[in-house]
DNA sequence: GGCCTGTATCGACGTTCATTGATGCAACCT
DNA sequence: AGGTTGCATCAATGAACGTCGATACAGGCC
């Protein structure tokens, strides 16, 4: 219930330097924008934001989910698989119920890759 | 040459504390996912990308970003409307040529928009 | 075992999106 | 003025996406 993830925003091999470092080659820019387009949805960020709103660590079921949103349960099911896909969350059964998780540091090195024009520096 | 776009992540008003800070209601999350949608296509990411490369106030022709890609011109332009409607970029017309460049900050502020746990603050 | 509840998957449908060729408009050149 | 080049807009087409009902699967309970 947890493979299949990217590892675009990648731990350490941080994919790339940043967008402002440098022009993304079709490869980085292919696997950077199933990130976002994850996120450009306006049901998914709204998912996104429920989850990571719990904090580090912090957990959200599905059950507390789909009662939010205006929408049937298989679409909830797909936006939550997406978001999955897309290397942003992560999430367990546990019993009845299945929680899902922001994966830790996921947020920071996206925002890093957006913000960081950081290029110089302790590169060697 | 330059209307029409979205000031989601607005410059003082900066739309909504974070991703984490609280869950979006269904307007900001509306507003938000159309910049990450905007970010969502690897052409359009490329493009900010060998757009952002030149650094505050840096600009790029459209004649240099045209022939980096292996699309029509028409689709070169229409991938640049929608980062221009997106709030990301803004242009001008210079002779016979059309520049663009990144709008100051945006991408600073959509990185503090996924970091931000930092909600205890100057606020007021 | 059988039933019920919570969640994921499947198949279908309508809408949105990326792409293109054709065309229009603006600015330069002679 | 007429021709040429750079870029935007238009209209059409095929692919991708969001959504749903039906169904399947997993776990708890009786």
């Amino acid at each position: 219930m947890s493979k299949q993830e990217l590892e675009v925003i990648g731990q350490d091999t941080a994919c790339c330097a940043g967008l402002s470092a440098a022009p993304l080659n079709e490869d980085q820019a292919a696997e950077l924008a199933k990130v976002f387009k994850a996120l450009g949805d306006p049901v998914r960020l709204r998912m996104m934001s429920m989850i990571a709103s719990r904090g580090e660590g912090g957990e959200v079921c599905v059950c507390e989910l789909t009662p939010a949103f205006k929408l049937s349960q298989p679409t909830i099911s797909h936006h939550l698989k997406l978001l999955r896909q897309a290397g942003l969350i992560d999430c367990e059964r546990r019993g009845t119920w299945v929680y899902y998780w922001v994966l830790p540091g996921v947020l920071d090195r996206l925002a890093a890759f957006l913000t960081a024009p950081q290029t110089a520096g302790a590169t060697a």
